[in-house]
DNA sequence: ATGCTAATTTTGGTATACCAAAAACGGTTG
DNA sequence: CAACCGTTTTTGGTATACCAAAATTAGCAT
């Protein structure tokens, strides 16, 4: 019947209370509960559980209930470093290979972070954030890039989006980008390359400062139970 | 019931399938016939499949039955350079962090590589082959690094396979696995990162030259042919 | 023949039923 | 009180049944 099926929408719906934070990392998602809350069979709802576990959100266990990641700072810091070099690839690719409409979105939209640095909130800040480095990917034109990319992206949405909560250093975070969107316009790909390093190591140290303060060896939360309506 | 879950054992069985050729690109994959062939039901069989696609083995499109993934040159080029790159940053993490055991393992496994060089048939070769680059990339312990490597590698492995069969430069590669190596062992980050950049570039053109001699046009359904004994 | 439409079949998506392993529980016994 | 053991409950894994799109085919009118 729908273009998106049953279990897509599920995950959709879960992934957003799981970065949220609506569904605790540690939280248990049983298969009944959570179906018979959703109104849906467990067919689907487990489909989406594999959906997200493919995602590394959701960590699958042999004959236990499937659990939200709660990942440490020591898992972040890996993510970041692969992400880090993925995103480094896709801007020396994009380099070659950018087109001038891609060029122009990117610069559009950069444009409009600087327009509404002052003014937006910290979700809608973030979701151009996330699109502009999406952007940039995209344009290398390396399909599989693309997609490893944005699977890392949406593992580090919650962590990422910590770090854009702190409004601090959001000039450095827009002179940056000035300076990947002038290397990108003139290919020059030492200098890309060189500022999205430097962005992502920016962002490594800022997400361990969150993590540090928060001081929380939550490697073992206390038993998590979780109830759907 | 048991350790391994069925939809895992169809998984592995599927993969060996597409790997191996039996199971020919752009093969459909019909729920019902394949479920009724390997005397399971369809909901193990789904989920196999799913996992087979989340690997990129396997395409899925909306109301239709998946099909084994049929990539074209410029896709496996794609992956390869992802690929390259993972391999790449790998290495370099392994100059710090690898461990004397680890070391041991990697030193053994190339001396050993260098023993069967003469006499060892394709596909033994090619396994220590894979598993040498995968005890380099675990030295990384980088465990996200590690598991998105894993998924390229599988990804690869046909293509992989066959530029491997290619008896020609196996002097070559096993002669840049000791410089990788050398590199490991003296923490010479720079070395090592070119060395394995090297060794990529030539696999690349090597399976681009593969691809180029079969002709292009396999965009259409695939010929099947040859298997290197 | 040709183009179109309506019935039919095939397909993936979903719901439900069933099973065995693993926890959780409870009572008994030193 | 603690440790053990049998029973019950809960859980994920699997099989089967059902449904609605979508593709295919059959028939018809031109």
């Amino acid at each position: 019947m729908p273009e998106r099926t049953l279990a897509e929408q599920i995950a959709d719906s879960l992934r957003r209370d799981i970065l949220l934070g609506t569904l605790a990392p540690g939280a248990l998602i049983k298969e009944r509960d959570n179906s018979a809350g959703r109104g849906v069979s467990r067919t689907p709802l487990r489909e989406a559980i594999r959906i997200l576990a493919s995602e590394g959100l959701v960590i699958l266990r042999p004959s236990r209930s499937p659990v939200v990641a709660n990942p440490s700072q020591q898992e972040i810091t890996d993510d970041l470093i692969v992400m880090n070099t993925l995103e480094s690839l896709g801007a020396r690719l994009a380099c070659v290979n950018v087109t001038d409409e891609e060029m122009d979105e990117i610069d559009a939209l950069h444009e409009k972070m600087l327009r509404i640095s002052d003014t937006a909130d910290a979700v809608d800040y973030f979701e151009v954030d996330m699109r502009f480095h999406r952007l940039i990917t995209a344009a290398s034109h390396n399909l599989s890039l693309i997609d490893t990319h944005a699977a890392y992206m949406a593992r580090l949405w919650r962590p990422r989006f910590l770090a854009a909560s702190l409004r601090r250093d959001r000039a450095r975070v827009l002179q940056q980008h000035g300076a990947i969107v002038k290397g990108l316009k003139t290919r020059d790909v030492a200098l890309v390359s060189a500022e999205v390093e430097s962005h992502m190591r920016h962002l490594v140290l800022n997400i361990t400062d969150i993590y540090d303060r928060k001081e929380h060896p939550n490697q073992k939360v206390a038993p998590q139970e979780e109830a759907a309506t």
